[in-house]
RNA sequence: GGACAGGUGGCCGAGUGGCUAAAGGCAGCAGGCUGUAAACCUGCCGCUCCUUGCGAGCUACGGGGGUUCGAAUCCUCCCCUGUCCA
């Protein structure tokens, strides 16, 4: 690739990048050195569960990758302590070396499935930052003030609207800002949320006497409400980890509109394909439903395989548009046979989350059950609150499944 | 250290002595419609019990104590947050 296509190849996809020309000057040096750009992207130790969200930013490591550029994944376990600033005003336990290794081999077995072990290295902030004397913590903070830090979004926004900020809060930027000192970053990628933090290490460098790093920000994925950003608090994101019926379930729950966002964020479509494919959708010769199932088979895909994806595919059809009962539910092995409440039961096995709700369910009419295995169950409506479940009525069926909403639960007896 | 403002259900936010399990909004859940999409319509949205009822009991408005037949609402002490002053 020439230098101008590797530029495209880097930009693309980025919301912003400061600044491009900078990132020019340091591809051109590297090719000319020989010497690979360092790219850093760091990392919340506690939240060892990747999701989609962050896919896309580590998509965009992996371009660097491919470029022959190093990686540096950092996993902030010393920054981890002071939590990026949320408002909730909590210094975190610290994490005893052991937790800490073992997220972060949780991390590498999920993001190794999209870079390439080989070239990535994995590194903790706590190896610099943790040995920071008081006295290098005072030269660090003097070399920021606090009318620029208050400029943060975050900050400003609590100020304005009288809400507490703590002292150490203020630290986090810094100690990001400073692992790209400590790192000699040339390159930083993060969410576009983290602008300020990534800026902070530009200053920082030239005050430590570094060229500052170029950043990166990737745009930040909407979960699957289509409003909120990916977030595992917010219980709206796919994780790399979940089985493959799992995340087609969950990708099919999109809204069409935010399909198109998944296509470009998720997927190595072009924009040219992606377009095309709206095309056909608005000219209705693609249906929504046919567009967004191929999207989720794609990225499943990428983590599970072909095979998976396709598999995932036919028994999420099979479910719902045959609304049958899936081949793998949650079962319940029966081996009482003494008639209970339906409220109770529900209630015993977490189909709801107390008598009361399964009560509000049945009335609702959100409660049914089938009896047996069969292709296309016949569905029937519980509505009574008083209802008995009586298991031995059911015995010679073999098995009996519960359904509130869309949860479902298996029975089958001895 | 002082003055003032504030702390209500997952979140936002009404409520200043009974009609309040607490308006309204958001989120959530369910039913309808559909493509388990979105939008929309409807219902629900503290817990327990049963005789499933415009039912009974219990718990709840930062924490403790108090006044009152009765308190989210009044008094008092404490904790927490913010603003201004020092």
């Amino acid at each position: 690739m020439t230098l101008d296509e590797q530029l495209t190849y880097l930009i693309k996809g980025a919301e912003e990048t400061i600044r491009v020309e900078d990132l020019r000057a340091k591809l051109q040096r590297a090719a000319k050195t020989g010497k690979p750009l360092r790219v850093k992207a760091g990392f919340d130790p506690t939240a060892p569960d990747i999701h989609l969200g962050h896919t896309v930013l580590i998509r965009k490591l992996k371009h660097f990758q491919d470029l022959g550029h190093t990686v540096i994944f950092l996993i902030g376990d010393f920054t981890g302590l002071i939590g990026d600033p949320s408002g909730q005003n909590v210094t975190r336990k610290p994490m005893t070396p052991e937790e800490v290794a073992a997220n972060a081999e949780t991390y590498k077995k999920q993001v190794y499935k999209i870079l390439d072990p080989e070239k990535t290295v994995v590194d903790f902030n706590s190896r610099w930052l943790g040995k920071l004397a008081g006295s290098d913590w005072i030269t660090l903070c003097s070399k920021y003030t606090v009318a620029r830090m208050l400029e943060r979004d975050d900050f400003s926004k609590r100020m304005k609207e009288q809400r507490p900020i703590a002292i150490h809060e203020l630290l986090y930027p810094l100690a990001q800002g400073y692992d790209s000192v400590a790192l000699e970053a040339d390159v930083e990628l993060g969410g576009t949320d983290q602008k300020f933090n990534l800026l902070v290490g530009r200053t920082l460098q030239q005050e430590y006497g570094q060229e500052p790093q170029v950043i990166m920000m990737m745009p930040i994925l909407e979960g699957l409400d289509g409003v909120q950003k990916m977030s595992k608090s917010l219980g709206n994101y796919v994780g790399l980890n979940e089985p493959p019926g799992e995340m087609f379930g969950k990708l099919m729950s999109i809204s069409d509109e935010m399909m198109w966002r998944y296509y470009d964020l998720l997927t190595d479509l072009s924009f040219r394909e992606v377009a095309d494919l709206k095309k056909g959708v608005t000219a209705g010769t693609a249906h929504p439903l046919d567009v967004k199932k191929s999207l989720a088979a794609r990225i499943i895909a990428d983590f599970h395989g072909q095979d998976a994806a396709a598999q995932a595919q036919r028994d999420w059809e099979s479910q719902f548009q045959k609304k049958g009962i899936p081949a793998e539910i949650r079962t319940e092995h029966l081996t009482y046979f003494v008639p209970i409440k339906l409220t109770a039961f529900l209630d015993r096995n977490q189909l709801v989350t107390s008598r009361a709700e399964a009560t509000r369910k049945i009335k609702e009419g959100a409660v049914s059950i089938a009896v047996g295995d069969a292709e296309m169950p016949s569905w029937e409506r519980i509505s009574d609150p008083a209802w008995e479940f009586d298991p031995a009525k059911y015995r010679d069926h073999g098995s009996v499944t519960f359904r509130v909403g869309r949860r479902l639960l298996k029975v089958t007896f001895s």
